[in-house]
DNA sequence: AAAATGACGGTGT
DNA sequence: TACACCGCCATTT
């Protein structure tokens, strides 16, 4: 494990239910702005769906991706996130940490 | 050490 | 909205 894939597990594990974050943002607040790829990459290779939720993390379109993106919507509806045209309404649920819970917290 | 990978993102058509 | 391109990047091979 190395300090930015840590960041970004541990990121994504305080996203509030019922809202979503892209992969750039995950990058960004991990420290790496341009890494929205590679935090792909993290997702993809996520050790466990249920402690980290990876399906809160979608593309910065509101789009969902993976193999598994029927699931993440299925999750995602569970906990009252809105679509719009099969896309995640990010003006409404797209996450905006605060200061408390920016990475400086962590 | 070097090349390949992919759940990205912005741009242009 | 949909697609094709292309640049990016940490991690894996």
């Amino acid at each position: 494990m190395t300090p930015f894939k840590e960041k970004v597990y541990t990121l994504t594990r305080i996203i509030p239910r019922g809202k979503v974050i892209t992969y750039a943002q995950l990058a960004a607040l991990a420290g790496v702005p341009r890494a929205a790829r590679a935090v792909g990459m993290f997702m993809k290779n996520n050790p466990d769906m249920r402690s980290i939720p990876c399906y809160r993390v979608v593309a910065s379109d509101g789009s969902i991706r993976g193999p598994n993106g029927a699931q993440k919507r299925e999750l995602l509806l569970l906990e009252g996130v809105k679509f719009k045209k099969g896309r995640v309404d990010l003006a409404i649920s797209q996450w905006q940490p605060d200061e408390m819970n920016s990475i400086e917290s962590l």
